[in-house]
DNA sequence: CAACCAACTGGGAGCGCTCCCAGTTTCGTC
DNA sequence: GACGAAACTGGGAGCGCTCCCAGTTGGTTG
């Protein structure tokens, strides 16, 4: 006979937790520990569960699990830009390719929150700091955005991804962009060029302006004028127009470092068009060491960051503080290293 | 004096539906009708509510909520791949785009699953089967992947994006492939090329296969022999080699043409290792349109497909699923077209 | 053999919400 | 002014789980 109420027979299909209990002759209490690998239970019982389990097929309610423990075991990947080109982005990828690594092993689920076209993030901050999920990794372009702050102050775990501008109490992992751009500029100082530019990031976001002061640095180390300096935004045309502007106002230049790979692609085009050989009359460099380094020709010397460690590196730091790890770094820097190709090689001008 | 179990003061410190109601006084469930926009409650307490809803700064727990109401506002993108190479994949990222774009406005959360290097698939399985979220989008490269079809057969809401070879009960999104292929033979024979290869891609993928069986229909067209034919994964290296094979094996070709902008990178690498010129000697054609077409030199002509409207078109097809809509089509195809730049575009051989 | 302790087990309460159903009010109509 | 219908409102039950606390067992020990 069925007694109305019987929670082993489920019209829904989905077994409960009373299923299981029912099915090993246990009670919810001995799944549960079973389930959240508690101790206090026997071998025969945690035995007998496990079968339970396995023939019934249970799966935990999740958001039942979540009402009382107020853990969704879920991380939001907040894409903080509107204009969500970021896609596409080799660095993005390659970071997200990180993120899932790090995240693998602690069954906990990536929420991918992209800001929207017409929102101002109102409506993100209260979503994410309203208990939907325990932690937020922040990537986000432009270097003065409010929310990686404002989610911070409002008590929810966050990681940002490059340096943040604005709020400095967020614990952020970030390439050794200002290295970086040392080596690069040491790097063709050394190959004996003397009148170098730079095609620069945005001067609004941390990623340029690292590079530009580590430029800066190695050019005043060599006794050179750091002044050919254009700022561009990350695109294949900006560098073909940051590189065209170089062109007009130093006509001499014999070297260029773009803060990009896909900087030094449109600064390529834009050489190419105009005849300038790369690199017998000017020497070309790039920075990420993304596949565009080596798809084009000549292939980029350039600064390679390590992008997927990159977000591997985010990742653990925000699992890290959320098990209550102590004594975690606030920041972390991550080496950038000189790859030498063909485009800085070539012999040199004049 | 503060009432133990007082509602409206919780030290949590967030506030519940029943704080909400009690400082509009009026009751849960009024407060519940307002927030779910249902019918049934006059005008002035829906202010009150409101203006309650404003001052606490509530947020419903979405984890309560889906408790009753079975329903998780959570769509998953499953990407089932192992080696996950992805990421970084402009058709990918243009796709990925696509589906934030055709969430915007849907209050619904993408969540990011993807398959574990070890994993053989049905932990993700048994994770989406049970109600975590309301249905899935599954882009898999694989074409016989099971995964689409058992997640449909379980119940869950799926759409495909790229047509699955084994399971034909999933509804799915796919580029016109075939017509991309036929378009790019013509284009080939048209511009007076008569010994045409094609570096096709993997045999067990749909868009492979597409691609080839429509790039010879073209070659039948013109009473060519369909046989220059050489299989490859989708990288840049496969590309290489496998024109490396081709002009091993056929030393006469004068056109090439690559299921992939990124195969047709490799080849042109090959060629122009070998001093062949392109495109004088060798007509060269891609497929997809992607960054690399104009990034490379000469910039290639190539078949586009719509990446992006791929997106939002699985994305449109699932919402449309979970809102009941019915005469729904069982999948959809979406058109490709040529584009001609200068791979293709110089003067013939001989 | 009673007393005690450790190891294990089970049931109740409650997380915040929705949904159902039973009121209560308001209004138009005869 | 009485009545019925329509419009609105409120409370109870319960979603599936965890956590707390009060048992219950079994094995030692004096």
């Amino acid at each position: 006979m069925i007694e109305p109420g019987d929670a082993a027979i489920d019209d829904r299909g989905t077994p409960t937790l009373e299923a299981v209990a029912r099915a090993a002759g246990v009670s919810r209490s001995t799944v549960s520990r079973v389930i959240n690998e508690l101790p206090g239970v026997s071998g025969r019982a945690r035995e007998a569960v496990n079968r339970a389990i396995e023939t019934l097929g249970y799966v935990p309610n999740e958001a039942a699990r979540s009402l009382v423990t107020r853990r969704t075991n879920s991380i939001a990947l907040v894409v903080s830009e509107p204009g969500d080109r970021v896609f596409g982005d080799p660095f993005f990828a390659g970071v997200l390719r990180g993120i899932h690594a790090g995240l693998s092993g602690s069954k906990r689920q990536l929420v991918l929150m992209l800001m929207a076209e017409d929102d101002d993030g109102e409506q993100l901050e209260k979503y994410l700091t309203s208990g939907h999920v325990d932690g937020a990794l922040v990537v986000s372009m432009h270097g003065s955005d409010p929310l990686p702050g404002r989610l911070a102050a409002a008590g929810l775990p966050v990681v940002a991804g490059g340096r943040p501008l604005g709020s400095t109490a967020v614990p952020y992992v970030d390439s050794d962009n200002f290295t970086g751009g040392l080596l690069a500029a040491r790097h063709l100082v050394e190959t004996g060029r003397t009148r170098i530019a730079t095609i620069a990031g945005p001067g609004d976001m941390a990623v340029g302006i690292d590079r530009l002061v580590g430029w800066r640095r190695g050019m005043s180390e060599a006794r050179l004028a750091p002044d050919a300096v254009v700022h561009s935004d990350f695109s294949v045309e900006g560098g073909a127009a940051a590189m065209a502007e170089l062109l007009d106002r130093h006509p001499g230049l014999d070297a260029v470092f773009a803060a990009a790979d896909i900087l030094a692609v449109g600064a390529l085009r834009e050489l190419s068009a105009r005849g300038v050989r790369v690199p017998d009359d000017v020497a070309l460099m790039g920075f990420d060491d993304s596949v565009f380094a080596t798809t084009v020709t000549p292939a980029l010397t350039t600064v390679r960051q390590p992008v997927e460690e990159f977000g591997r590196t985010m990742t653990w730091r925000l699992l890290a503080q959320l098990a209550g790890e102590e004594h975690l770094p606030p920041s972390i820097l991550l080496p950038t290293e000189l790859v030498v190709r063909e485009s800085t090689g070539g012999p040199r001008r004049r």
